[in-house]
DNA sequence: TAAGTTTGTTTAGAGCTATTAAGTAAACAT
DNA sequence: ATGTTTACTTAATAGCTCTAAACAAACTTA
């Protein structure tokens, strides 16, 4: 098989795949998580049940793949956001960002409560799994631009030395693993900012502020705002 | 039957009761989530399979009943540490039962996995449902504390006209909810404390953080700082 | 004390589910 | 034209939830 053309086969098989996952989407949207099954994804797609076997090895492995290709386009989104406004103070882009990164959620709620409480969590933690990979990609569009911001202008960060030791290890350890793209410190202010952002939205779209909040939009800007300070990007809407 | 006194048949019904949440608890435990089916329930207490409904009408109600336990042993555990505190000032006593907060979702993560993301969200969100009315408890537990603080000495507040409306809105009817023991904007401040608190538990224990932390016991306390400040309780440890 | 009701449990069974195994038909490669 | 790979089928096993019907024991009441 020449590199760069694809076979009919695996053209059709790519269609396939992509019916599936359609279906699986359809039925957790439509019937919520349970109805999520090996046959009744199959039934949807007109194949019998053992069909789908050809395609993935099971159940769990399955919705590893659907919930990858949900980060997928999560990511993606957000990357479309910050290329349309190419060329803007990095602030702007970052928030922009964040609040495309909400709305999806917001329009997706059954899709992103699987992002990080599907059915089958442990199986889809194992490094080489696409889930992995795509929850990989995902992590890097806010430290990418946070990593510019950091280049472009400083924003302020505590001392290294101020930090219990425990955690100034694990904080360097991190910044090796991003190519040192953030020191140590930065890394703290970042993930701080992010444990904020994103730990909101997973308390949002899991209904555990409900008992006061019926609509997060208030509060999230309010968190916006203070990324805003923390980040030193005053300038940004 | 004389009030006050439980029939014998209670009695039974009531030893059957605790022996399954023991069991279902243990298959939760050492199996995960999805090992806790009724008929592997029965079998641990040496029932057949049908008989689990004399005592639930299903597999939901169940786990709901299940949740609910986790739920009013995490509380308990909390005042119990509240209590043992009783006379130290409100700020100490509040650190007390943050920090039994997260020790029991560390020592007990599929049970605290289970209390914001169980496998049968719906059900128990109704508001008659013994998950829901333990979740209201719990929640009382660090609102008692706050509203003692705002009694005894004030923290800071925002100005109310500063908030949009929408929120405002909702606070105020938070407020009202919780019979104006704290104002809107204490209320605000209140909340703004608990979804930090409680969000950074939640990534911790759905394994959100992994990516950057393996131990959050430094993230934890340092957001406890950030509380302490905000609540203006300088003095506690 | 005897009869009747309530409660707890059983087995049988319908209708799902995941998964494996074996067999068939078409498409592709040589 | 032959053989291999791929995609699918049906059959079968074992587990699940839940309903129905039957039966025994325990309480209630006359």
């Amino acid at each position: 098989m020449a590199a760069g053309t694809s076979s009919r086969r695996a053209r059709v098989r790519q269609a396939a795949l992509e019916e599936i996952h359609g279906a699986a989407r359809t039925l957790l949207v439509e019937q919520g998580p349970a109805a999520v099954t090996i046959n009744a994804v199959a039934r949807r797609v007109g194949m019998s049940g053992p069909a789908l076997y050809h395609y993935y090895a099971g159940h769990d492995e399955l919705v590893g793949a659907v919930t990858a290709d949900f980060v997928r386009e999560l990511t993606a989104t957000m990357e479309q956001a910050r290329d349309a406004r190419d060329g803007a103070p990095v602030g702007e882009r970052i928030l922009a960002v964040c609040r495309t990164m909400r709305s999806w959620a917001i329009a997706h709620p059954a899709e992103f409560g699987w992002v990080f409480a599907s059915p089958v969590a442990a199986p889809n933690r194992q490094p080489d799994s696409p889930r992995h990979r795509a929850g990989q990609q995902f992590e890097q569009v806010l430290l990418d631009l946070t990593a510019e911001l950091w280049r472009t202008s400083p924003f302020p960060v505590p001392d290294p030395d101020g930090l219990p030791s425990a955690q100034l290890d694990q904080l360097t350890a991190y910044s090796e693993s991003i190519d040192g793209r953030l020191p140590p410190e930065a890394a703290h202010v970042f993930l701080s900012c992010w444990i904020r952002l994103y730990g909101l939205l997973c308390m949002e779209v899991l209904h555990q502020l409900d008992f006061a909040y019926a609509d997060l939009e208030p509060v999230f800007e309010e968190c916006l705002r203070d990324i805003t300070g923390i980040l030193g990007m005053a300038g940004a809407a």
